[in-house]
DNA sequence: ATTACTATCTCACGAGTAC
DNA sequence: TGTACTCGTGAGATAGTAA
């Protein structure tokens, strides 16, 4: 869509960042060819190009050549620029899962219905868990590759624990919103039964009564995910 | 200094807008050529490209591939927007004059204390200026260039007027400051006995007075330009 | 259907150099 | 000093086609 040669994008840049938009900036081909780290010759012809595109207007006085940005230049360079800042900004700051409920075992209840766990569920994620966790299938390896760079996101750290007799794994949290109405959290287990491609969560409420869902039943999970600010 | 290859910057742009940051999306070489109007070879290459410097990663299940952008592309989108948010942004938005005062001749002070144009001064500028006009001769091509494109940018429109014996003509104002002290605004006038070489400004004080300049003294003026906002 | 190879073309770049 | 020509090299793009 721009018509403006990705080549000459960062020629432009420095010559903007010069000061060149309103006033006419002397510069030369070489010091030009140092900021873009191309050669001599190459400013040369990039501002060759630019100027027969009429992004820029060149003065020569005798020996010395100013440079000025057109207002086309300028457009152009916008028109870039909002092509690379609505395609960061447009991205959707979740990670999505999609499966289907298979049947919870009751163990995930068991375990995360121990207090050295719910005390800590009830400081960190703001309430105890209903007893039962919601175990999803995932059936695409891009969702398991998916869960299993999970890692690389901030989660809520749930520490283990030892009641004396055994100790308990950490339990990792990743705020979610199960087919974007309940909110809930993914957990990912240090000591797990289930395999790769499982995921469990668990929500304040009882999520099948919840969504009228039960095994079998196709949901989509969204874990939220920090937008990162540079 | 960015280590993406720019051919490479939208066909990225276009893998983000599809939604590939957290999530691995199915795309063919086909389509993705389309959106970025380049061949699928192009597209496939690309791909290739991005994959084997760490910008993608890629997950074939059978004919399917679904895409995901690394944290390293994420990074290196962000490292050009920068670039080019910083080159945009630190643009002076300022027009800037260099040249030397030249004597006035009295004819300036006497046009420009006329009721028909002190009133509209009082009210669009906000004040009557000091009776005698500041002229600056520009020495530099590239300044004399400077002042004819600025009537690209927005004025001050003062309207010219008649007597009633004869007429007057309109007067551009664009606020200005002098050697980075004084406010000040250059004038354009209908109707001016100076070559394009000259620049008249007018002040709410005696500008000579006020910073000590003289016939011959090297001044610069700053004429601020609206930045523009996309 | 797909992806990606090969061949070919164009053009971006740098070296040398004229002015 | 400057800019910008010619020319050789190689990267990027497309068409054709294999898998």
């Amino acid at each position: 869509m721009p018509e403006l040669k990705l080549q000459h994008l960062l020629t432009l840049a420095e010559l903007f960042t010069k000061g060149a938009r309103y006033n006419y900036i002397p510069i030369t081909t070489s010091s030009l060819g140092q900021s873009i780290h191309k050669s001599q010759q190459a400013a040369s012809k990039h501002l060759l190009d630019l100027e027969s595109d009429g992004y820029i207007e060149r003065l020569r006085t005798g020996p010395r050549v100013s440079i000025r940005i057109t207002t086309k230049g300028h457009v152009e360079m916008l028109k870039i620029f909002s092509v690379l800042k609505s395609s960061l900004e447009t991205s959707p700051p979740h990670v999505e899962f999609k499966g289907v409920i298979i049947s919870g075992m009751g163990e995930g209840a068991y375990y995360m219905s121990m207090k050295g766990y719910t005390k800590q569920f009830k400081s960190k994620l703001g309430y105890v868990p209903f007893p039962g966790t919601l175990n999803v299938k995932l059936k695409d390896k891009e969702f398991i590759e998916a869960k299993r760079s999970l890692d690389a996101h901030p989660a809520i750290m749930v520490n283990g624990f030892s009641d004396g007799k055994r100790t308990y794994g950490w339990v990792k949290c990743y705020p979610a919103r199960i087919n974007n109405s309940v909110d809930a959290a993914l957990i990912l287990l240090e000591r797990t039964h289930h395999d790769d491609s499982v995921i469990e969560l668990v929500s304040k409420e009882n999520i099948k009564k919840l969504t009228k869902l039960s095994t079998g039943s196709q949901v989509t999970i969204q874990v939220n995910v920090k937008p990162k600010i540079s």
